[in-house]
DNA sequence: TCGCGACAGGGTAGCGCTATCCCAGCATGA
DNA sequence: TCATGCTGGGATAGCGCTACCCTGTCGCGA
């Protein structure tokens, strides 16, 4: 019992006993069996986070910095990946909760009335990524989606442009969020129509956003300006143009959304959202940490922004 | 114990009991503990996958082909990123074998003698991804690097160009494989020049390859083809030849690696080695799943091969 | 001197499963 | 008839930890 909490450092135990148990399990290559800590405290040491998808950099970005924060404290970080699916989520959670998680990291709010259940009946701390609520006791680390669409959409605006089209894929909360942005922000100057656009549930990549971009010009020769959902699309677009001999800025302002690889160096660079991801994971694994060691937190919502990067596409 | 081994489908148990136990523990919601299992079984149901990074999508192709063989199978798929590092790998491997999985998936040959040790010493089953090697007794699913290297460059050479490059980044072991390829296709020929050889350790990235392509062109005018060892580089290489007015693929030929999303739809297309990393990872688990049944597979090193994808580039 | 609390250290009893042995019942063949 | 083996089902004893409680010692104030 006294090794025991010698190693976990909890308790008091003399220092020099410490230092005495440290070496005996230096000796023996004496490594903890997680499983038989998890059995007798009911807690594992693991944390799980769930991500809607691995092929979008901005999630990796963002379990990078989880990792880089809950690692050095001897956290297990299980990564789930829901692929956009409700019922896939469900599926993870029930398997990921049976292991007793310390804490769980869950992208977003949108979710099976089920999955909502268990994840309050298990009682395990809970942080929520990307977007934001003000619904109390909720903990979540995100920046406005709404805003930064909004804020996209308002640069297309003082550029002079007035028919600004909207084309979107994959199509999950974030993106309508964006989506809704938009409109806010051509409802203000009353240019909205609907009829601008493209909303598309295929998974996204540069090959979509260059047919997208196609398909989208020949419906809507007039179109000045088109803001994508993801920089990829928009990468894609810019491609398409120049196979096109279509003039980025001149005929059609380009804005994408991420600053993902790429947008910094395409032809031209891509205007777009920096989303600070990075930040959103380290914020909000610091929280969990905080709440896993029955603290309170000071701010339960964490509004982390986003930045308009204007470069030469629009 | 009867309840134990209807659920676990072992053992035999008359299949109407069976059926009851279902039912039984369909209606008090029973989750079987993982932790007790693991405790009591000395063994858990995950299995350890390494990767080496999650900012290549060829490791997302590959975890996601690992998930869908071992998932249906009731096998929890723990992702470890190494990130390159030698001594993370190593830690990783101490981490994750205190688990007990039931088998690991590690991707290529090179590690520390250490991380070499531990995965012999632990006996669980292994198979190695990405590399190939004929060493008895050693899984692996991969095909051969320095091949691929080799027909990449064989085709520049094919096309009529002589001072052909090499521009790497990140230097993993099977880069440097590529660039082996590179040198055997051009010494067959009498054509091999070690300072057309551009090696940066930096991360591999689109604007790297930019900066590298401007970087190359500036030191080596009289180059006419350039092989990159990953299509990111490429990429960025194209957009940096555009920028510059250096027609692609009339006055230098471009080709890249591994066939990532975009190099199909870039200005020019780009000519590429399709690597089938998807098939990679659903053969690998599949193997694993047949060593974890304690089976004894039929081949042991599995070639899955490549593609090379001509395109306008090159 | 004594009572008391603080403190370091340790004993005990599980946590929820499964490996292993065991047993009753039945069919089989010499 | 009985030894034999097979089959389905169950009893028991841990797996390797930690929660909880207990003990002995020491310092301190009354």
């Amino acid at each position: 019992m006294t090794a025991s909490r010698a190693l976990r450092g909890v308790g008091r135990v003399d220092p020099a006993l410490v230092e005495r148990v440290r070496e005996a399990a230096a000796a023996l290559q004496y490594v903890p069996d997680p499983a038989a800590r998890a059995l007798a405290s009911a807690r594992s040491s693991s944390v799980v986070v769930l991500v809607p998808s691995l092929a979008n950099t901005v999630f990796i970005d963002l379990l990078e910095a989880v990792h880089e924060v809950l690692a050095p404290e001897g956290y297990q970080v299980l990564i789930g990946n829901t692929h956009y699916s409700r019922d896939e989520e469900e599926q993870l959670l029930r398997n990921y909760l049976a292991h007793r998680p310390s804490g769980m990291l869950v992208t977003g709010f949108e979710r099976s009335e089920a999955s909502r259940r268990m994840i309050e009946a298990s009682g395990v701390p809970c942080v929520y990524l990307m977007e934001l609520t003000n619904a109390p006791g909720v903990h979540c680390v995100g920046l406005s989606q709404l805003a930064a669409g909004q804020a996209v959409t308002r640069h297309l605006l003082t550029r002079g442009r007035r028919r600004i089209g909207f084309v979107a894929a994959q199509l999950d909360p974030r993106t309508m969020q964006r989506a809704e942005g938009y409109r806010r922000a051509l409802q203000e100057v009353g240019c909205y129509d609907p009829g601008l656009e493209l909303l598309s549930p295929a998974r996204s990549s540069v090959g979509l956003g260059a047919a997208l971009f196609k398909d989208y010009l020949e419906r809507h020769p007039d179109v000045d300006a088109i803001f994508f959902c993801n920089d990829d699309l928009a990468q894609g677009a810019l491609l398409e143009a120049l196979r096109r001999g279509i003039r980025i800025p001149e005929q059609v302002l380009i804005a994408g959304f991420n600053d993902l690889d790429g947008s910094d160096c395409s032809f031209p660079r891509l205007t777009t959202i920096r989303t600070p991801r990075a930040e959103i994971g380290r914020r909000a694994a610091t929280m969990l940490l905080q709440l896993m060691r029955g603290g309170r937190v000071g701010q339960s919502a964490v509004d982390v922004g986003f930045e308009l990067v204007v470069r030469e596409s629009a």
